[in-house]
DNA sequence: AAGTGGTCTAGACCACCCG
DNA sequence: GGGTGGTCTAGACCACTTC
């Protein structure tokens, strides 16, 4: 049994007041020092877990006045990292998966190079696809490519999973640290139309081709798939704490 | 003349070092007690500097191992925040902009709860229109409504900026510390279609609603621009060192 | 002047990886 | 066992905001 870190367990503590009204919006949060005291921790893992609060977007810090609680605080920690908005609030558990299909296939010319496979490599690759539902309705379409270092036999077998991080740390360890997009507006074409039920003779859906990375930067997988936009918002969240950026 | 902060300019010694090839792709870096003697400084700043660096994406530190630079590390550092890759790398001055026009409008419905506007505010606000083009073509179709607290009059008069970032920074001296983006696909109209110099009968484009935030949450612009994802490819960034996040 | 967050020092011990 | 990054202590001084 691993003991949590002190700077974690003050960020979980934290996270769990926000989240529970014990802070508001708005509110001022006791000051560095005053939690240290609250803690019995020094100003070091009380930093840490405010930093970390801030860049995950619960807080943020104005100096010489104080920590506040954002207005803007992320309803759920998935949302920035699946890319999906909180719009069905809580309703997460109305999303429901179905696997249509899982093959052994050669990598497709635009997966190799995103999975950084060579031209010789020509070991096959999990193809998985899926269907996600809201209330039953269609409203995602995805293909999953998974590096040809991941084996996976039990993906026939296990229907019933959430996410493919999961079994990649269940059966590899291993951990995504990293995800990289690229989106894209596309026509549907009959097959899409006809999977996501598009009643409309011209609709346009969103395109994101996924690359999901280990810390050492090592793809994991791609993760292409198609999203009707009229049913999900789509929301990007940009934090730059220090510096000006370009904008248009 | 302010001074730079010492972990400031470590992390700006090592970015520049990495962007010139001094330390190479896959390369270790030196360790922290190594940094702390080379830059005469203690553990505290050095980590700064190699956190910061982590978190934009430079490098990725291994417990046990080392700080190593990324493989895919940003070729521009504007990149992550305008949302726009660097698909005409370096070619960044490629890119023209053009205000089509600057008026004062009341808020429309969609963007007064974004800027946070009560029903009975009645304030104008700025509403400026705009162009990008890569080579010439337009590529970028924008409206920009400027909080009403903003009484940009500079605008009409200043056609040759280039962010309004850059003008809210020098005029009020305020920063943007944060960006929200809703993506959605859509159709382009008639209107889009010409401005945009689209040939096909059924277009797609990407439509970016962005709202911009002072680090203390307070809105300062509300961004709507169409994008043309054929020319420009659409590129997010997410990362995520602690925790393993869900997926599809 | 008092209070707050931002930066920095000089240590210490722990967890993890590798030879 | 030696080297690395991760966590933590107990201080110090600085920059900024508010009164």
């Amino acid at each position: 049994m691993k003991i949590k870190s002190l700077y974690k367990t003050i960020y979980d503590d934290l996270v769990s007041k926000i989240m529970s009204g014990y802070y508001k919006e708005g509110q001022k949060l006791p000051s560095e020092k005053e939690l240290d005291q609250l803690y019995h921790a020094s100003r070091t893992p009380v930093r840490q877990a405010l930093s970390k609060l801030e860049s995950d977007g619960f807080i943020y810090r104005l100096q010489g006045r104080g920590s506040f609680v954002s207005d803007n605080r992320p309803k759920q920690l998935w949302t920035r990292m699946t890319g999906f908005t909180n719009y069905y609030l809580s309703e997460w558990e109305k999303i429901t998966s179905r696997t249509i299909d899982v093959e052994k296939v050669p990598a497709p010319a635009a997966i190799s190079p995103l999975l950084k496979l060579t031209d010789g490599d020509s070991a096959l690759l999990t193809k998985m696809t899926r269907i996600r539902f809201y209330e039953g309705d269609p409203i995602i379409y995805l293909q999953h490519y998974l590096h040809p270092r991941f084996p996976v036999e039990s993906l026939q077998s296990n229907e019933n999973f959430f996410s493919i991080a999961e079994i990649l740390n269940e059966e590899f360890q291993v951990k995504v640290a990293r995800a990289d997009e690229e989106i894209e507006a596309i026509m549907a074409d009959d097959y899409l139309k006809d999977v996501l039920q598009l009643d409309d003779a011209h609709t346009p859906l969103i395109k994101v081709t996924r690359t999901s990375y280990t810390a050492a930067d090592e793809p994991l997988d791609v993760n292409v798939y198609y999203v009707n936009s009229k049913r999900w918002k789509f929301e990007v969240s940009f934090r730059q704490s220090e510096k000006n950026f370009e904008f248009f």
